[in-house]
DNA sequence: TCCTTATATCGTAATTTTACGATATAACAA
DNA sequence: TTGTTATATCGTAAAATTACGATATAAGGA
């Protein structure tokens, strides 16, 4: 009944995260989330040559579109992948496209 | 301003794809050569409100990209997705952050 | 040949994004 | 209270993106 406006918001939600990503600080700091679990945020501002302004609006950016979570730990902020982000993500892209590109790789 | 050199070749392309796909104007154009397999350029023009110029630069920056491909037929260009550019993203979406989100929501 | 059609590229405004320093906030210690 | 630490937000330049109209290119047809 309500498949119309789930589906836009579907794709908006998609787009969001697509374009999160697209940038690539926002990129590596997604990358060293996943290799480390958990990053204060002064942990993945010495990782870039940026300043901790930058770094707080690209973790903003992530945060909006639903790819991390920071949990306040006292003056801190620990921030980790959202697992429901990025597993909505790896499913809507895996489903995408469904009549092309889904057989074996052809020469 | 930005990194970009410090990516390697395979987070560079990736990057440069979910970048290009981060553009809903470049969204809905993979969309539409999902459904239509293959569209003339006239035809993706045609269905957005934007001028024949612009649509010319997102196919081509989808092109470069590798996500579609374009091919002369006489004046015009017959455009579709790029089965190998598209499948290359699905495999390394599905392969990325391996430490989590992956698999089925178990408990 | 010239003319039409379809598309790409050029030049350039308008808008958006990115990045910075400065400042605000919030928790805790002395 | 004051001071420190860690982070977020504000204000604003610089840079990139997006969009347009004008023009160039390339393939056919008359």
């Amino acid at each position: 009944m309500q498949k119309e406006k789930s589906l836009e918001t579907t794709e908006l939600r998609l787009a969001k995260m697509l374009k999160a990503l697209g940038n690539p600080v926002r990129f590596e700091i997604m990358e060293m989330l996943a290799n480390r679990q958990t990053c204060m945020t002064y942990e993945i501002v010495q990782s870039t040559p940026l300043a901790q302004s930058t770094v707080s609006q690209h973790l903003k950016v992530l945060r909006e579109a639903g790819l991390v979570r920071g949990e306040v730990e006292g003056p801190a902020t620990c921030y980790c992948l959202d697992p429901d982000g990025v597993r909505w993500l790896k499913d809507q892209i895996e489903g995408w496209l469904p009549d092309c590109c889904s057989g074996s790789p052809d020469a």
